[in-house]
RNA sequence: GGGCGAGUGGCGGAAUUGGCAGACGCGCAGGAUUCAGGUUCCUGUGUCCGAAAGGAUGUGAGGGUUCAAGUCCCUCCUCGCCCACCA
């Protein structure tokens, strides 16, 4: 084996080492600190994809550096098995889905075990295992005690031509059903959310001190989107009894309301319609509700088309004014109060819409002098707008708002775009919920003892894409837990977002039989160190997994100091595939298996480290699989005892300070994440032991520095050398008295252009510099006898002579 | 429409704080080894002028600050991503 590198027998000999050894296994009570990588856990499609092999990747080499630094490093893998894609197959093949999934996962597993990422495979876990789903419900019932889970009318994605549910996925881009083509329309059922509203401003704060990256930060704080304001009651002309309530952001823009809005689904639209506009007014609320979402929210078409006047009036409680109120689709009924008051003059919206039902335009700030444009949203001062004329829109807004709480009209608010979280879904393949509906007692929790529920093995699934839990009789049907007599069970299924905002608790502790988790196990390895994932899911998922979080908290089933999952996250580029994104349905996909093939599973995850910086996206004609692969074969060639290639240096001492400042570069690289200049440092240090010759200390460096990236070439090579596991080695350290240069480049210029390059001592002084830059005999010349104009001198890399 | 990024050779990319632009690799060209291909090794490789030494020029465009700008400031262009009628 030693004279020609084979990497597919060495990856052989050492991936089964590490399964049979479980090198990589990691108890609860170990001693040394401990340190918590976690990959987000996959859905089992199958064998691992390119996407795969780049997350994974990362997250084996973060766990043999800190391995290699000392820590009890938990590494734990599990498969997100619950899914629509099982369900799909199952509707188009007959298998259930539980046999489809469970013939996946092997394939999975097998592919990343063939990268050589390890892994303590003894708390391995599954969304679909009975244990899982055990404590899923029991944590679902846990939120409904404490009245997180509750139950309302929401509207779904309903497909005539199917009779069924669809999910937002399954409705393509012009709103038809991606089954049928039918156009998908609203329809309303009763489903479970989550309270996750409630820790809006939690989820909000807790993000500045996060270790996110700052893309993923902003997202979130977008999503949450918090924005103050007031909210205040108008009354309806000639009926005071009857009040619309309004959301502004602009309560200081007010004495400018020319009309009100309110959104089509308003309750007081019946109200507010009066008989002579009753007909146009049906007629608009019943387009906009069988417009499809996409329709209704498309920006374009005509404005006039667009909204309804009402024949009612409400009065301005800033002017004592009537203004007509309209309806128009785009005031939504889910956002503030589902009514707007209306400022053409400082809203462009607004603007628009007044231009086109020729409504009056008020401008209550003073817009800059020269301005040409239409509504004015910037700041300035007041205007037309009595007591507040004069103020600053910041301190109109105050004291508006002071205004309407004295008066008793209304007050300040807070807002949130963040919706409660709907985790119903009317599927087959999740996890279900664990209710009963009992005519006579409700709502009742299944008994804890009699958990989990479980989906019955007996169903047949019908391409009506509709889930088999409503007609089976047997599971549908079941006794009230309270009273015994006849009851219905609930026959959705939970969000498999649910699944995925604790597992990472479980991990913790996954032989836990009478709890989720245990608090110190979790309180020991939470929250999760470093959580490496794709940007996809930098909204939903982190969201409801810090929700999650935060409520186990909260209810003391998680230590209550624990308000975050994550700690770091980082969140790795794309492949794509000639600029299109790499997809099955595309074709383009590149098996990871043909790699490990021919080049092998170390070169490959060179490849991945070396081509882009982590972060980026990245093409996959970039790769340089052959010179990662060249790379590797120089390396065995240097490495191997008794190399014909390596000569030992002529110059051992300045090889093995080489030594240590490539220790010193390569640490600081991987703390960096800079893995990319990482392998360019390896590949230089490399490129110099060719030419200078070898060292044993330096080639054990640079096996050592790369044995997170490149684990079984460099395992080989280790026992070759030495006989002992190179992965149980410590980080190497450099000598501080080893890294310093005895000379450095001093670069000297004129007038800012390099002219003159003098070999120097690191320590010398500005004044030393500066005499040596103008013996340089390119200054001399330029100065022609003179005295230069002005000497800036930074030793040790630069003195700019200005002449 | 809003928000966030990013524009550097033929390509992926490098350049901690403003201080030698193009590290490292791919590709390409030439050479050595080889019957040949592959492998391996050596040399060259931003552009323009030059045999070379060397010089000029150069980080999307334009302007500015500075002894010095890929890096900082202003204006603009292009591309990518996210949220998109949120009052």
């Amino acid at each position: 084996m030693a004279e020609v590198y084979d990497p597919q027998a060495v990856e052989r000999k050492w991936q089964a080492r590490w399964r049979d050894a479980g090198t990589y296994n990691v108890d609860n009570d170990d001693p040394r600190p401990p340190f918590y990588v976690l990959s987000m856990y996959p859905y089992p499609s199958g064998r691992a994809h390119m996407g795969h092999v780049r997350n994974y990747t990362f997250g084996d080499l973060i766990v043999r550096h800190r391995t290699m630094q000392g820590y009890a490093v938990l590494s734990p893998f599990g498969f997100d098995s619950f899914g629509l894609p099982a369900e799909n197959a199952a509707i188009k093949t007959g298998v259930h889905p539980r046999i489809f999934t469970e013939e996946r996962i092997p394939e999975l597993k097998a592919s990343v075990q063939a990268i050589g990422a390890v892994y303590d495979w003894r708390r391995e876990l599954r969304s679909h295992d009975p244990s899982y789903i055990k404590w899923n419900q029991v944590i679902f019932q846990r939120f409904l005690e404490a009245g997180l889970a509750y139950r309302r009318n929401a509207p779904v994605n309903w497909c005539p031509g199917c009779q069924t549910v669809l999910a937002n996925e399954q409705v393509l881009a012009d709103g038809t059903c991606e089954r049928s083509g039918d156009v998908v329309t609203k329809r309303d059922l009763e489903q479970w959310f989550f309270k996750i509203t409630e820790y809006a401003d939690e989820l909000l704060a807790d993000l500045d001190a996060l270790e996110w990256p700052e893309r993923v930060k902003t997202m979130q704080r977008n999503w949450i989107g918090r924005s103050e304001g007031a909210e205040f009651d108008m009354p309806v002309e000639g009926r005071p009894e009857v009040r619309v309530r309004v959301f502004t952001t602009r309560p200081d823009t007010s004495f400018g309301m020319t009309y009100a809005v309110l959104a089509p689904e308003h309750p007081l639209v019946p109200a507010l319609t009066t008989d002579e506009q009753r007909g146009e007014v049906e007629a608009f609320v019943q387009r906009v509700r069988t417009e499809s979402e996409i329709e209704r929210m498309s920006t374009e078409g005509p404005l006039e088309k667009r909204g309804v006047f009402t024949g009612s009036h409400v009065i301005n409680p800033f002017t004592n004014q009537p203004v007509p109120v309209y309806l128009a689709d785009y005031v939504l009924m889910g956002y503030g109060t589902g009514a707007i008051m209306a400022v053409p003059g400082q809203d462009q919206r607004d603007w628009d819409f007044a231009q086109a039902y020729g409504l009056p335009i008020i401008r209550t700030v003073e817009p800059p002098e020269g301005w040409e444009g239409e509504a004015y949203v910037g700041d300035g001062p007041a205007i037309n707008s009595e007591w507040l004329d004069g103020l600053p829109v910041a301190e109109a807004k105050a004291t508006a708002i002071e205004w309407l709480e004295q008066h008793g009209i209304g007050e300040r608010t807070v807002n949130y775009r963040l919706r409660d979280w709907l985790v119903s879904r009317q599927r087959f393949w999740g996890c279900p919920i664990p209710v009963v509906y009992c005519p006579d007692h409700g709502i009742v929790p299944v008994p804890q003892d009699e958990l989990p529920v479980l989906a019955p093995d007996d169903v047949e699934f019908l391409p009506t894409g509709e889930s088999p839990l409503r007609f089976h009789e047997g599971f549908l049907h079941t006794t009230c837990p309270v009273c015994g007599g006849p009851a219905t069970r609930e026959t959705d299924t939970m969000d498999t977002f649910v699944d995925s905002s604790w597992y990472f608790l479980r991990f913790c502790d996954p032989w836990n039989e009478d709890a989720p988790f245990d608090q110190a196990a979790v309180a020991k390895w939470m929250p999760v160190d470093q959580y490496i994932g794709g940007i996809e899911h930098a909204i939903l998922h982190l969201m409801y997994a810090r929700f999650y979080t935060k409520a186990l908290a909260d209810l003391g089933m998680a230590p209550k100091d624990l308000r975050e999952p994550f700690k770091r996250l980082f969140t790795q580029g794309m492949i794509r595939m000639g600029g299109a994104k790499m997809s099955k349905s595309r074709g383009n996909l590149v098996a990871p298996e043909e790699v490990l093939g021919t080049h092998g599973a170390d070169a490959l995850r060179l490849a991945h480290l070396f081509v882009t910086p982590p972060g980026d996206d990245v093409d996959w004609e970039a790769f340089g699989i052959e010179g990662c692969s060249r790379f590797l074969r120089r390396v065995w060639r240097l490495a191997i005892p008794d190399s014909e290639t390596a000569a030992p240096a002529a110059d051992s001492v300045a090889i093995d300070r080489a030594a240590h400042r490539l220790i010193e570069r390569v640490s600081d690289e991987y703390e960096r994440w800079s893995y990319n200049t990482a392998v360019a440092s390896l590949m230089e240090f490399t490129n110099l032991l060719s030419k200078e010759g070898t060292t044993p200390f330096a080639v054990d460096t640079l096996l050592l520095l790369m044995a997170p990236m490149t684990p079984h070439i460099t395992a080989e090579l280790w026992e070759l050398r030495h006989g002992t596991d190179i992965h149980t080695q410590a980080w190497p350290q450099a000598d501080p008295e080893l890294t310093k240069l005895d000379t450095t480049t001093l670069v000297v210029q004129i007038n800012g252009k390099v002219r003159d390059r003098i070999e120097v001592d690191p320590g010398l002084s500005e004044e030393e510099a500066e005499r040596l830059a103008l013996a340089s005999p390119r200054v001399q010349e330029a100065l022609g006898g003179g005295a230069p104009e002005k000497v800036i001198s930074r030793p040790p890399r630069l003195v700019n002579v200005v002449v």
